[in-house]
DNA sequence: GCTTAAATACGCCAAATGACGTATTGCGGC
DNA sequence: GCCGCAATACGTCATTTGGCGTATTTAAGC
């Protein structure tokens, strides 16, 4: 077994630190370093073939949440597992949220380290047992699930949300135009419309981005 | 150290099973055994003195999450962590609501099982990776959270999940090939493959209805 | 060793989608 | 009355997707 590893951390010690935790470990080999989400993303741009990462989550330029978020969207089969020496509620709900596979401590020992590991990539998830309550408490008080607003202002016309929420449905563009008394003409022109205002260029994406703005 | 523990289950073996791992540790001891969740809190009523209960799910007269529900209202210092062989989503969520601390498959092994019990006593959760998993899974996808168990048993191989998670992300095609180091024509072929198993006929329907069944 | 399932890969074809441009109608505000 | 916007509608073209058949290679189970 061959497990590919990256380590994204902006202090060079903890790096070395993290390193030294895996050394004991034939199966694990680390690929490479980066010092934050932005230098990652350029790193796995260049070098993709990695299993899973390592991630912290405090880090200039791109934080470990956001770096999260970008690598899920792109390469969605590596595991990613935040490790930090912070455990906030908000750090770890948002960390779950962006898509992260496992939150583990940095003060986590080798052998839990590398069970974690091994764990994450058979399909299970990582977890201090700390912060294992703290997601069984979140899941208990689901009070400020949904309302993390980043709304950019985006402004689609009723008619347009009607389509929206058509094609969210799984529709296609005829049983949309059928269902509103419309020409499969002018659902394509309000679908063409609504990509523009959203930057988008296909359903899936424009469903995406309507959900976390609230307008579907 | 004198830790006070009950076992209920409805299997007798199983409770035989569970007290031989219990056995290798001097800090556990088994207090005692219930068959199902009346008769334990029939016993409890005449002896409180339990630092933790391990419980079982299903179980006849009252099952395991009504237990905790009554147990933690009225006893709420006694910590519970659930140990059943089945590892369903309504159980687990269920579970956590009545306030479990913990769950954890019989599979388990003695080392794990112990460990799991100091680290609950000591204010954390104990948790299965893969159980762990599907509380993130949870926590990200607040929506399936009231609805139905009606898993319809739909397997996809891990390469059809990957596919599908990618696909989910909104990529077409051949970024997915790229991604997977694949051949376009072998993603089609998954992909066909997926929706022949999830008899649907379009990507909206697809990730929708893995969704709804937990694969993604 | 044989069987099965999974993963890999192509080709063909029809349908659906996305990106253009263009045009008409109706309605509210100034 | 004019302006601007939303809503309506068509046509064209390239790309993407979905459905179907077929085939080889690998891994796993018996």
């Amino acid at each position: 077994m061959n497990i590919k590893i990256a380590i994204v951390d902006d202090n060079n010690f903890l790096i070395r630190a993290i390193q030294e935790k895996l050394s004991f470990f034939d199966d694990l080999h680390v690929k490479f370093t980066a010092v934050n989400g932005k230098d990652l993303l350029e790193k796995l741009e260049s070098n993709r073939n990695v299993d899973l990462i390592l991630m912290d989550v405090e880090m200039p330029k791109m934080n470990g949440v956001q770096a999260t978020s970008a690598v899920k969207a792109k390469y969605p089969h590596i595991k990613i597992i935040m490790l930090t020496v912070f455990d906030n509620d908000e750090n770890i709900f948002n960390s779950i949220k962006a898509g992260a596979d496992g939150y583990l401590l940095k003060e986590v020992n080798p052998k839990d380290l590398h069970q974690g590991i091994l764990e994450t990539l058979n399909g299970g998830a990582a977890m201090n047992p700390s912060i294992a309550l703290k997601t069984l408490k979140l899941l208990r008080n689901p009070f400020d699930f949904g309302n993390k607003a980043q709304t950019e202002d985006i402004k689609l016309s009723s008619r347009e949300i009607e389509v929206l929420e058509q094609l969210s449905k799984g529709l296609n563009y005829n049983n949309i135009a059928d269902n509103l008394f419309l020409s499969p003409s002018t659902v394509r022109k309000h679908i063409e419309n609504i990509y523009t205002k959203l930057q988008v260029h296909n359903k899936l994406e424009a469903i995406q981005k309507a959900k976390s703005n609230n307008l579907i």
